[in-house]
DNA sequence: TATGAATGAGGATTCATTCAT
DNA sequence: AATGAATGAATCCTCATTCAT
């Protein structure tokens, strides 16, 4: 058989991240094995090793597409375009972001969830699946641009910051994490306790991120 | 062998539960198996049958052990007992919070980390597990009383939130979750970015905190 | 501890032969395990030893109890006391064969069911169940009597055999073998097909067997 | 390996049957285990279960192997539109059944004997071995075809029946089952007692039954 | 390139049986 | 005598991976 094209390879290799796609949507990522895979894209039990060597290589591969999806760099973009003051800013983001964790728990969320474990677990991938997640990294985007944000306000004078900046950050990470977390298992696992409003929490988050950063509230809510 | 005492058995099986807990310390919780768990405690195969069903009831024993070491709850009692106002409280128990997480991560918190995962996946598995988690319900104990200095300090006057009290102590349990998840990713698999310092990390929720709970600050730091 | 009496011990064999008599009726007798016969019997892992060497050993005694308890040969005495001629008597043996085995097909049937492809299948364990298997020599009793009131009867001119005497009771052994197969099916396993009336199924073949005795039928039934 | 013809598969799963059959003839059917096959065959342990996935289908398959090799309903059919008269069918066709069961025991005799005792014990396995159980049904076909020629005797008025119908049939059913029992232990397993001959065993059934149907024996033997 | 048969390691579990106490 | 802990053989089954075609 003659030398078959790159495309063609590529689009063999898709398809078979969306059937590791669709496995990862009924069974944890660590129970994951070569064979669902092949039974879910139809293919022949040696034929995947063409594409994927193992496991491993498959689950980067669904990671990144299904993360790199959403161009969650132009939209925080849009949104700073938009915003007159770093108040503003910070509050548009945060609520941004809150919005975004709901649209993508099933997706985003839960790989990241499931992700960490086996990354936390198994140093040795980690080499191979961190270096390509652009999503944690969009994360840190939208911390830098916060970041960004609380600098230009100190300088226009907006902000008159009560708490070291490095910790302010570190804050809203924390934070985050948490709500991430929390969201991640009432929406995907129905497991957890209570309900979550993502959009409200973010925006408490931000009257406390302005409370830190000196700013008064007009009025006591 | 003959009849046994009562204490022979519990020894034998702290045993396997020690030796489940050093199999833990290397792999996940999700990979572990009777065979590791036997070959580390030095059983022969079948041995182990006579003290635990299946290698869940090996972890559920194994979670219990370290979770139960620290009693918690007493410990928690002590610091409300000594403090005078809710202010005050609330303060000492976030500090407190943050130390224990600091001094616990390497089991408690790696244990709490990974078991929330294979809790997620396996529902089925949830009754036989959680039900057991004596942990789990000290933190939310923990929660609970600082619901009620909360409480207390609105009846005495000391406080008057300007957010209401679901949110607040849903905004606590969110922020310790995220942290939690922090403190494990880089204390125990050097994964994650950045530092932590788990007691100013509580201190400053403990601010954000008294902020919305409507508390002035004496001095801006 | 002093010498046991040797009626304790025997005691013990009962209390084991009778634990492994209720196991039986739960599974078949290929299945039955050491397990099963000390669990039954609330005995210690070890202790059934002291007793029995080994499962087969508990089957062979179980068996010899389940049938031995009917004294098969008293009664068939008994009926041919009573019998005046020897056609009524023949009529009277199947019939009191054919309520017999209607009223022991859970036990005496069933044991030999299974017994029989137990034994079948292992000839070295033959030797020490077979030769104890009263039953089994009961069984051919009756054919024994049926036999003797054959000769008897051509002697006194009562029967003009048209068949072989060897064949008549070769054919009255393998009929009610078959019966038997046919009932334990039925009544023991719910499997077979269709219904069993043992009674006037031996009584048709009494009136085979007198046919074939040359016996002429009074009136047609 | 690649795609092999439909052909190569039918060839292995005969082949692993007929490995089966090998098995089958040294220990009972309760006994047979995957790996007896496996190592039968020749077999890589996880090589078998490409082919059958539990041992039961090994064993459907091995018995349905056996029992459909001898075209039973053929035969009979050939039998039947030969003779003439009913009479003459009945006579032929038991005495066609004794010679079969003759020069079958050791295959279908014996397989038939233990499937028994297994599907009694475990009804749940019954649907799925009894519904392919051709042989099974040619018993039945022969006892319908001998039905329907007591019916055809009837209504020419070649027989006036002493006996119900069914009973009828009930006893040579039962009678042949007796024949089978027998002969099995006989000549699969040596165990029984006395011999068998089968042939002349049938004849005299043949005898019994015209008896019952009220032919009149020209003369007595 | 693709296929899928074959291999064999790995893991769970059950039991008969021994033997120290 | 009795106990029951310990052992280890035996079995079942699942998968990753190789490789002949």
């Amino acid at each position: 058989m003659p030398k078959v094209s790159e495309r063609y390879i590529e689009k063999k290799k898709e398809e078979i991240r969306d059937a590791a796609f669709r496995v990862f949507q009924r069974k944890p990522l660590y129970e994951m094995t070569m064979l669902d895979v092949i039974t879910e894209a139809g293919l022949s039990r040696g034929g995947i090793y063409k594409y994927y060597d193992n496991v491993d290589q498959v689950i980067v591969a669904m990671v990144n597409q299904v993360t790199t999806q959403n161009e969650l760099v132009q939209k925080i973009d849009q949104i700073l375009a938009k915003t007159r003051c770093s108040k503003n800013a910070i509050e548009e983001l945060l609520v941004f972001l809150g919005k975004y964790i709901q649209a993508h728990v099933n997706t985003v969320g839960k790989i990241q969830f499931e992700l960490t474990v086996m990354v936390a677990n198994h140093p040795e991938k980690s080499a191979s699946i961190v270096e390509n997640l652009t999503e944690q990294v969009a994360g840190q985007y939208l911390l830098q641009c916060l970041f960004q944000q609380i600098l230009q306000g100190i300088e226009t004078g907006e902000f008159e910051p009560i708490v070291p900046l490095e910790e302010i950050v570190a804050y809203v990470g924390t934070y985050i994490d948490g709500l991430l977390h929390k969201v991640v298992l009432i929406r995907c696992y129905q497991a957890g306790t209570g309900e979550v409003d993502e959009e409200k929490s973010m925006k408490l988050l931000g009257r406390t991120v302005l409370y830190m950063l000196g700013v008064e509230e007009k009025k006591a809510k």
